[in-house]
DNA sequence: TTTTAATTGTTATGTTATAACATAACATAT
DNA sequence: ATATGTTATGTTATAACATAACAATTAAAA
């Protein structure tokens, strides 16, 4: 099995995001490998749309498909407890369309918002 | 002048976003300080809402206090020069107000889209 | 003025990520 | 079969980003 299947595997399994260093700690169980294998086969999967990334957790989670047909990713992260989930991209893509911003092109965009989730807001 | 002062007025300065350590070495010249000093200041500009930090780049920009009234921040970030726009956040708030996500409250939050700005999309 | 709180200084350490170089494994063309 | 291209992998080192923990100093409130 490749790298990037097993590393695949790991984040499928887990129920929380996992970061880089948490997958490789997985990957250790299996077979002794190094971080850059661990980066390499997670920049793969996400060049082929597999998983997304988390930029404010550095957390990886998988893609839901449900941006199939725009290719924009859009995702949402508790600040708390760093539970993450993808969005709708249509709304935002219609916003930016609507409101053309003139300084970026957003034909294809990856955003990311952080917040509270309704478990954590106490 | 304090520490937080200092790096306000480098990031005031710069043109381009600025990395803590690039921060630091523009404050090494005025002064021998730790890169925790550095990350202190940072964090207490953000808590007062004077900067932003972009998590895809790691850099830090001024607020243009387009937001004042609702304390959400938007960013747009470019993926390849890494150019920074604060957006109006309000774009946003209405989005979430209307199709109230069920599993996060989006009456705070931290907004940052990737995409390419109109100098570099070539 | 004493006590409290905020800020700063300092060292050490933790965490995330990439550069650079080398090899393996497999497919396809000569 | 062998040369060539391509993708995946291995390995070491290091860059880049960030916080913990504790000490010292300064500001400001009681």
């Amino acid at each position: 099995m490749k790298n990037s299947q097993i590393v695949f595997k790991i984040i499928e399994k887990s129920k929380k995001p996992l970061s880089a260093y948490l997958i490789l700690d997985q990957f250790q169980k299996i077979k002794r490998v190094q971080p850059m294998a661990v980066y390499r086969a997670l920049n793969k999967l996400i060049d082929d749309g597999k998983i997304h990334k988390s930029n404010r957790n550095k957390t990886f989670i998988l893609c839901n498909h449900s941006h199939l047909k725009d290719h924009n990713t859009s995702i949402a992260i508790c600040k708390e407890c760093g539970e993450t989930e993808e969005l709708k991209s249509k709304l935002f893509s219609n916003i930016f369309k609507k409101f053309a911003l003139k300084n970026y092109d957003f034909s294809s965009f990856d955003l990311e918002v952080s917040t509270i989730c309704k478990k954590c807001i106490n």
